[in-house]
DNA sequence: GGCATTTTCTTTTTT
DNA sequence: AGAAAATGCC
């Protein structure tokens, strides 16, 4: 097939450039995946560069493997295979075989958050540093941006004189640095600062990495740290940090767009990607402008918003798609008449014929999607909740987990204070504190402590339970070789795990819950034994890494450890299942989705007040808001309330500035929006303005102006007629809506909620997808989805 | 050492 | 409001 046929100039010249650095720089559905994706077969097919000697990053590991499947569509898979991961996979697999450099153990465990702030609170209790007056969330933070900035804790020490958060964080720097390497473990930015430091220090290995991966592809580039910037440098062959060195060799390939970095709280630098044509200094510049997502009224309303960004370099973004319906802008009293009248927004979509999976909710914080998932729950409309309550870091997964990494890394004391006593076997918290005692004289880990205890005050009983604990052990650990999903099997079996769950849960709703997720846990095992590789990083071992490849670098159930603590939260989001999405703006990244709604666009939401102070803060939230918009292929609303019930009181909200940002001749305001707005200016100054006439549209839009609940929400589909109805259901189908009609047949006459009688003309698809034709009396030809459309059999 | 009760904190965003 | 942690009692 001739890659570059369907494809616009600019993308063709992305796709077909082969050498030396390239940047392109994609604006919101401007075709970018293609665009990496066709270019990693140009290279294969037409520059003859084999597929291994490829690396591509992405973000997620959900969009690698997606990747991956893509290009493998394109390429003869017997070709090889490219290397598709994210930065801290990445990291993670070449680790497992090149660690030992540096002095860690190759069985080395991946910290997760809760993990390393774990850790950081041992630090503090021991160096006396009192957790009620700093939370060790603010230490985390401040020894994460040390190093990613590679200060070590001395330098961090010296630079924090006379600042005392500074130096006791410093202090605790120090410590927790510690803890780590005795506990063989490494947290998520150790994934990226020990691959750097191994990479600058150890010719043999980059020298390894350099031949093996020539080309690189880097996406959403925006968004990258200096630690993942050096990591870059040093893989095309650039060799140092040093910016002055020559680099036009370099086969770098990054994609990005500025107007798209929302990560800078963590330490992303946008100045990576503004610096690209400095970095390499013979670097191509394509810019995708062209959006093929979006409407255009969609899209003017992000562009019009995001143009008030100052630090930014312009763009001009345009589309050839249809103008579409406004971005509506809609005001309710509070979040729960707003959730209501999104469910309901959502169920109307959904009987109109809009996939549920193409309906998305977005929302600044977590919190705010409680009320939601009450509303879409009471529509009954299915839906997820993606990254909230993450399923690797519930409780029970983390126990039994917590097994399987004692057995990895028999030096990672936090899971087995985690486990000596889950579930409780009579080892207490003193008993604990004398094992602890033991292995800090005796400078060993906790496990090694347990191999004798002769000279230990431990009371008899709890010394038995000791003894069997180790037992218990040792019988696991000669399974580690078998599949990872008899080992968790086993784990569960061992341990009485279900048993446990059901006393410490003894409401039958809950424990049969955990139990469920226990079970799935061996479930998910079972599925990486099957196909492991596929999952994780994709090296599998022997592949030209040299005879000395360990085994446990894949397949094993360290690679499984290093799956479940890498997963991020757009992982999470399987596709096929017909659900309503719901997540916050910064998971919405790289997604899209046909209909989409963003809730609490309010002052101190959105932007948040804890970033709206400084003007990069104000920039990153507006582009925050801009990601999100631009996630709408044909539908867009954004609300806002007038109050909102945040701990425990119901406080006043202000609407967000950037509302009044939005180009005019984009949106609509509905509702009382409408009102507030209706003066213009006033919506400018905020509540200013006296409530006033209620705008024209909003009157041609509905019989009756009523209150916010009822704002009229159409299909994207449909007229303004449809909207006026969808207020205001039917009193009387022909029939009960239980779950709707499930075989209608063409030429029969069928009912339906919002459009009356009609006569069914043709049905499509199979399954969830099955569609129907339905020639309305009053309303038209619909495509209708039949699972959802609550079609009634007409009595006549 | 285990369990129930009280107190405190939560709300940025996440690999 | 609801969870997690700290306290206190058996």
């Amino acid at each position: 097939m001739n890659l570059l046929a369907d494809l616009t100039d600019a993308q063709a010249e992305a796709v077909s450039h082969v050498d030396g650095p390239l940047l392109v720089v994609a604006g919101p559905g401007s075709g970018k995946t293609r665009v990496i994706t066709r270019r990693v077969a140009y290279l294969v097919d037409v520059a003859a560069v084999a597929p291994r000697n490829i690396l591509a990053i992405t973000f997620t590991n959900k969009a690698a493997a997606e990747m991956r499947g893509r290009i493998e569509q394109l390429i003869d898979p017997d070709a090889g295979r490219a290397f598709c991961s994210t930065f801290h996979s990445f990291c993670a697999t070449f680790l497992r075989r090149f660690i030992d450099r540096i002095g860690f153990g190759r069985d080395f465990v991946i910290f997760d958050r809760s993990d390393s702030l774990a850790c950081i609170k041992e630090a503090m209790d021991e160096l006396r540093i009192d957790a009620q007056q700093w939370r060790p969330a603010a230490f985390g933070a401040a020894i994460a941006a040390w190093k990613d900035r590679f200060v070590d804790p001395d330098e961090a020490e010296r630079e924090s004189a006379g600042d005392y958060f500074a130096s006791r964080a410093a202090k605790v720097y120090a410590y927790y640095l510690e803890l780590l390497r005795q506990r063989n473990g490494l947290d998520f930015d150790d994934l990226l600062v020990h691959m750097v430091r191994i990479l600058k220090d150890h010719d043999e290995v980059r020298e390894t990495l350099q031949y093996r991966f020539q080309y690189i592809l880097i996406d959403e580039y925006q968004d990258t740290n200096h630690a993942q910037y050096l990591l870059a440098r040093y893989l095309t062959g650039v060799g140092s940090d040093d910016r002055s060195l020559p680099s036009g060799l370099a086969n770098i390939c990054v994609t990005g767009d500025p107007d798209q970095s929302i990560y800078g709280w963590r330490g992303a630098d946008i100045g990576n990607i503004l610096r690209f044509e400095e970095d390499f200094p013979s670097a191509r510049v394509v810019k995708l402008e062209q959006n093929y997502r979006s409407t255009k009224l969609i899209l003017a309303a992000a562009d019009g918003l995001i143009r008030h960004n100052r630090d930014r370099k312009e763009k001009d973004l345009f589309t050839d798609n249809v103008q579409g319906r406004a971005v509506e802008v809609c005001l309710f009293e509070d979040e729960y008449t707003e959730a209501r009248a999104m469910a309901s927004r959502a169920a109307d979509l959904v009987a109109m014929g809009t996939l549920p999976s193409e309906i998305a909710i977005f929302y600044r914080v977590n919190a705010l999607s409680r009320p939601i998932e009450q509303a879409l729950w009471e529509q009954r409309l299915p839906y997820v909740v993606v990254g909230a309550l993450e399923f690797y870091a519930r409780r029970e997964i983390k126990d039994i987990l917590g097994y399987l990494r004692v057995l990895a890394n028999p030096r990672d004391d936090g899971s087995v204070v985690r486990v000596i006593n889950t579930p409780t076997r009579g080892i207490g918290k003193v008993t604990v504190e004398r094992l602890r005692g033991a292995a800090r004289e005796r400078g060993v880990s906790l496990l090694e402590v347990l191999d004798d205890l002769s000279d230990l005050k431990i009371p008899k009983t709890a010394r038995a339970s000791l003894g069997r604990f180790r037992g218990m052990l040792e019988e696991l650990r000669a399974r580690k070789g078998g599949p990872v999903a008899d080992l968790v099997a086993r784990v569960i079996q061992a341990t009485d795990y279900e048993a446990y769950l059901e006393k410490c849960y003894p409401e039958q709703e809950e424990h049969e819950d955990r139990i469920g997720n226990v079970r799935q846990l061996v479930a998910a095992a079972r599925h990486y034994d099957d196909q492991g590789a596929e999952l994780g990083g994709d090296e599998s071992p022997g592949d030209g890494s040299g005879p000395d490849a360990p085994s446990v670098v894949r397949g094993g159930f360290a690679g499984f450890l290093d799956y479940t603590s890498l997963l991020s939260e757009q992982d999470a989001l399987e596709d096929g299942t017909e659900k309503v999405s719901l997540m916050t703006l910064h998971t919405a990244k790289g997604l899209e989705f046909d209909h989409v709604l963003i809730a609490g666009i309010e002052d101190g939401t959105l932007p948040h007040s804890r970033s709206k102070d400084t003007d990069s803060g104000l920039e990153e939230e507006r582009r925050l808001l801009f990601v999100g918009m631009t996630r709408a292929r044909k539908g867009l609303c954004l609300t806002y309330a007038r109050w909102r019930t945040r701990y425990r009181e119901t406080e006043r909200r202000i609407p967000s500035p950037f509302l009044a940002e939005l180009p005019d001749e984009a949106i609509k305001r509905l509702g009382a929006a409408a009102r507030v707005a209706s003066a213009g200016a006033a919506a400018r100054a905020g509540w200013g303005g006296r409530r006033a006439i209620p705008a024209r549209d909003e009157l041609d839009q509905r019989s009756e102006v009523d209150d916010d609940e009822s704002f009229a929400f159409g299909a994207n589909s449909g007229g303004a007629a449809d909207a006026a109805e969808s207020a205001k259901p039917d009193p009387e189908p022909a029939d009960d809506d239980g779950g709707g009609l499930d075989v209608p047949k063409p030429g029969e006459r069928v009912y339906h909620q919002l459009f009356g009688a009609g006569i069914v003309k043709e049905i499509s698809g199979r399954g969830a997808a099955q569609r129907v034709v339905v020639v309305f009396d009053t309303h038209g030809v619909k495509k209708l989805v039949l699972q959802y459309a609550k079609l009634a059999r007409s009595r006549r």
